[in-house]
DNA sequence: CAAACATATTGACATCGGTCGATATATCCG
DNA sequence: CGGATATATCGACCGATGTCAATATGTTTG
């Protein structure tokens, strides 16, 4: 079960710092090559930095700053393997999202 | 039950026209103006566009621009009643995301 | 029709956000 | 240590976006 870290928009009314929150998680997902990141980790389990500009075709730089912003949103978990970086899904970020909009 | 109007993230991999799909429709909901209008809408049942800009704290031209925006994106129904405009959410257009999330 | 009111559109402005090339930092290996 | 490789940061560019004042459009009513 996702953890509540946004109150759910039909429950009760948003107020005006609920808003921000939520949408700042949603702002972080609605892009569409964060979108294909999420989906390409949700699918492989997880995916290392180094194969992705080539499968998303965007530069080393704009898929690093992709994938930074996604962990700070939370959404993704990163974790240091030698010199590669592997990144896997937070379900219970996402689930926290579906949770909001319910 | 909501249409299938997204593919789910975690199924199958996002092709870049699903995923611009998507991100258009996060998009749509990713401002904390936007939430707080579907939010009370939610709640509300329906809402008169005439009470927003006092709620808000926006400008008339503002939440036009946000409704529209809404509308557009599938998410509100516009009903016009004499000289007022009336907003209701479209539920399964919120489930879609959902289930695209899921 | 004309006045009054609700909503939409236009135009302008400032800020944000995605992108890349260049460069810096970090890690491995010989 | 030093070269090679992986990732992050910087700086710049440009289009997208949220906002408002001014104005246009549309609807009711006298």
């Amino acid at each position: 079960m996702a953890e509540p870290c946004c109150v759910p928009i039909t429950t009760s009314q948003l107020s005006e710092s609920e808003a921000d929150t939520l949408a700042s998680l949603l702002k972080a997902l609605a892009d569409p090559v964060r979108l294909r990141i999420v989906s390409i980790i949700a699918n492989c389990g997880e995916a290392c930095a180094c194969d992705l500009p080539a499968v998303l075709g965007r530069s080393q730089p704009t898929v690093s700053h992709h994938l930074s912003l996604l962990v700070s949103a939370g959404i993704l978990d990163r974790e240091q393997r030698g010199k590669w970086a592997w990144f896997k899904l937070n379900r219970d970020r996402i689930g926290s999202i579906t949770a909001a909009l319910a």
